[in-house]
DNA sequence: CGACTTAATGTCAATGCGACGTTTAGTTAC
DNA sequence: GTAACTAAACGTCGCATTGACATTAAGTCG
C-alpha cells in the first residue's frame, strides 16, 4: 500500500437482491429506471452509499426508499462487490450487493413510495429468453439466487421467507420455489422437526378450507441445520479443467 | 439510483487473507507497513485499485508484488467489502478482502519483492492478547478464517492447502490445523477416498523417515463434498434473542 | 530378527435418510 | 347424518453414512 501509482477512486453503490415467495413461486424485487444510464429497465434496487454511511445502514435505507420494506426485520447479508471498470457507463462504480430474504407480504408493494417496485418471477430473469436488467444486475441476481439455494441446505434462514408464524407445509414451499424441486412432504417434516432450533411450536392451528388445520410454528434459534438438508444431488459443480 | 444527495466517492483497497499451515499449524501471511498510517505495524497485505483493473486483477496483483505468490495458482475467492466511514484516517477507503489458501511452500518467503511478508501463526492474531494489526484488519482477519472453517466442511479446497500430491494425512494435518480439533485418521481416510472426486490416487508413494510408506494423491475435480465433513457439533451459532 | 512407527483396512452399532403406507381431523356433497 | 374428499400427522422399512475402536500391512532402526 506504499506506490503512489495510478489511484482509482469509485462512486458506491449498493444494490439490493430482495427475495420472497409468491404463489409457490420465487420472486425477485425489481424497480423501474427512472434516469439515464438504462432509463426505464428493470434493475435491482440500490442506489449511492452517503457521506458517513456504512454499507448495511445503506441498504437498509434504500430498502425502505424505493420499497418501504423494513430492513432491519429482514434476513439481510452481503453478497459481494462488483466493480468491473465498465460495469456502468458513467464512470467507475463500485457496488456492494445484498441479498435480502422477505416474506410474502400482503402489501402488493405499489402505492407507496415504492411507485415502480414490482415482484417478478425470477424464472423469467434467470430462464430462457430473460428479461434484460440494467447494468450488471443479472448476474448479480444470479449470484444471489445461487447463494439462497445453498443457504437453504445448510441453514433455517428458510423461515425468513415466512410470516412470523407458519406452517410445515409453507416453510417446504419455500424449499420447493427457491430449488425449483419436489420436497417429499413426510420426510421434510421429520427433518424439520427433529432438528433441533429449527422451529418451535405455537400451540395454534391454521384452518384451512380444506382438509385437516395445520399446527402454526415460529422460527427457533438455530441458524444452521446440523446436518444440512440437501438437494438431490445438485449436479455437483466441478472445477473447469484438473 | 435517482436523488442527488450527498454521493461519496471512495479510494478502493483490496486485501488479502492468505493462509496455509506450516508445522501443522495455521498461518496468515503478514506484511510491514512501510509508510503512516499505522507504520510499522503488521497488516495484511493488500493495495489500491489501478485504473481500469478488476477486482480480482488486483488481487493476484497485490499478491505477486508484496509476496511474490502466483495467484493464479493459488485459491482465491471474494470475502467482502469493508466500508466503515472510520476505517481508515486518511479518508474513506473501502476495502474488498480476498481469502487466498497457499500450500506450504518451500519459500520463506523473504529475501525476494516481498522482504516484509511473514508467515505469522493463526493463533497469535486471534487467541488471547493478540498481536494488533493496521485498520479494521483484524476483524477481516476473522471473517477469513472462520470462512476458511466453513469452506473445509463444504467444499474441498483443504487440497488447496497441500502441494500438487500429498497424503492422506497431509490432507487430514489440514483440517486439524485449520479447525483446531483432532480428527480421527481412520474415519478420515474412509470418507475422503469414497467421496467421489475429492483425491484421485496417483500410484506414488511417499517413503517416509519411519513407518509405512504412504499412498499419494492429487487433488480431484469435485469443488463440493456431498455430504459434508461436519466438525463435531461446534457450538452451532444460534441468532441473539428470539 | 524383533521392536517400533505410521499407513491402510476392517468391524459394529447407532443414526439419518429416501421411499412409501396409514391414520387423523377437518370440509363438502348428498 | 354419513360418505367422499383433502391435507396433516404419524409410522415403517431398508440402505447409506458415521463415530468409536481393532487389526493387519509395510516400511525403518537397533
Amino acid at each position: 500500500m506504499t506506490e503512489s501509482r495510478p489511484r482509482v477512486t469509485a462512486a458506491i453503490t449498493v444494490d439490493l437482491v430482495v427475495l420472497t415467495v409468491r404463489r409457490d413461486r420465487l420472486h425477485v424485487l425489481l424497480i423501474e429506471r427512472g434516469t439515464e444510464p438504462y432509463a426505464g429497465q428493470p434493475a435491482l434496487p440500490g442506489g449511492f452509499l452517503r457521506d458517513r454511511e456504512d454499507l448495511l445502514d445503506s441498504a437498509i435505507r434504500e430498502l425502505r426508499e424505493e420499497t418501504s420494506l423494513d430492513g432491519r426485520r429482514l434476513h439481510l447479508e452481503q453478497l459481494g462487490a462488483y466493480a468491473a471498470a465498465d460495469r456502468d457507463p458513467r464512470g467507475r462504480v463500485l457496488t456492494v450487493a445484498y441479498l435480502a430474504i422477505a416474506p410474502n407480504l400482503p402489501q402488493p408493494s405499489a402505492g407507496t413510495d415504492a411507485a415502480g417496485a414490482v415482484w417478478m418471477p425470477a424464472d423469467r430473469l434467470v430462464g430462457p429468453d430473460p428479461v434484460p436488467l440494467a447494468f450488471d444486475h443479472a448476474a448479480i441476481l444470479r449470484d444471489g439466487i445461487e447463494r439462497a439455494r445453498v443457504e437453504l441446505e445448510y441453514t433455517t434462514v428458510a423461515a425468513a421467507f415466512c410470516k412470523d408464524e407458519f406452517t410445515i407445509t409453507e416453510l417446504r414451499t419455500v424449499y420447493e420455489a427457491v430449488w425449483g424441486t419436489t420436497v417429499d412432504p413426510r420426510n421434510f417434516a421429520r427433518k424439520v422437526l427433529t432438528a433441533d432450533g429449527f422451529v418451535v411450536p405455537t400451540g395454534h392451528k391454521r384452518a384451512s378450507e380444506m382438509g385437516r388445520p395445520a399446527a402454526l410454528y415460529r422460527r427457533g434459534a438455530a441458524l444452521l441445520l446440523n446436518p444440512p438438508m440437501l438437494r438431490a444431488q445438485s449436479m455437483a459443480r466441478r472445477r473447469p479443467s484438473a
